[in-house]
DNA sequence: CTAATTTCAGAGAAACTGAAATCT
DNA sequence: CAGATTTCAGTTCCTCTGAAATTA
């Protein structure tokens, strides 16, 4: 009974008998010569597919994705549970217009409500409410159930991605090298 | 003269003065515990984000995007330069309608025609014309020059993740572990 | 005045659902 | 007939552009 990889292919398993990565690489490398960075790139490319396909699922019972999640956890790490929008697009590293449309669906979800800023007349905040709290305790005990779709690794082998991985963010101009997490 | 990030905030570096998926892992491990795999996850979420902005600025010129790339990739691939869209989606590890549509827009540009698929009267090949396998040459020269967009990685450092990541696919079920690329 | 903050309208891209047509 | 291949219509989500309103 052959697997219906169809109905859901790029959330579910591709259930392929071998690696199409590996078999791309090696069909480039023919043509092209060999590529690590190919071969690094569609191996992002498919792992950042795989673990939002299982992030979002595991976040579909609240009617969250895992964008809106961490607005809300942003929220929750605040102290007064407030931020002005444009704060909160530069940390979640996401367009003002897509922090917009962020907030507008966390509000009509009744998550979120919007506030003046009482400190610049030109901004908005968004606070969170007592049930985005309580959603956020409930969806973020199902992700650290889940190992946010990483549990095949160690917590080594985690800190080594992320280290290698912060090489690229520097490279790219996100933050100075060396920088801590400390503003300036 | 403050940066303009806000322009253009996720094609383009962010310029902060500190690390955002730090401070973010900071503020979470003070409330649920340090989770290597939280950081992991953004790390990649955020890397995947770099890259796909790069690849696809740099095939803007072509009028491609990277999916569109690969699979005109997909087709030079082919002996025949023709393939079924089910084998192609497959292969890029996307939905059928997506392939449809990805295919949609490359006839429109030229790039691929349709035809019946000879050997099954159900099924639709997508072949590659002259001007596709003239604009895959010339996008790839443009991709290898900027290394997909990962020229601060060594090549052991892009194999490393690479390995580091085939843990990911075969962990989710994309292909038994040990595979090799060769079709049982 | 310039610059920053947010919103809005509209476009593009990709993923998905569900249904249909066609053929094996 | 059941099953596979592709398409279509419609939804969601995110991104981006360009413009506007408001205020610092």
């Amino acid at each position: 009974m052959p697997v219906d990889r169809y109905s859901v292919p790029v959330g579910n398993p591709l259930n392929l008998p071998f690696d199409p990565i590996e078999r791309a690489h090696e069909n480039w490398a023919h043509r092209w010569g060999p590529s690590p960075a190919m071969a690094a790139v569609t191996s992002i490319m498919r792992a950042q597919q795989i673990l939002i396909g299982q992030l979002d699922a595991t976040l579909k019972p609240y009617g969250l994705t895992f964008a809106r999640y961490e607005a809300l956890v942003l929220l929750t790490f605040s102290s007064t549970g407030a931020l002005p929008l444009g704060k909160i697009g530069e940390r979640l590293m996401v367009h003002p217009t897509s922090v917009t449309n962020t907030i507008d669906r966390l509000e009509r979800q009744g998550f979120v409500r919007r506030r003046p800023n009482p400190s610049d007349g030109r901004g908005t905040l968004a606070e969170i409410t007592d049930e985005g709290r309580e959603v956020v305790e409930h969806a973020t005990r199902d992700l650290l159930a889940m190992d946010f779709g990483l549990d095949c690794y160690s917590a080594e082998e985690l800190q080594e991605l992320h280290v290698a991985l912060r090489k690229l963010r520097v490279g790219f101009g996100d933050f100075p090298d060396g920088a801590g997490s400390g503003a300036v």
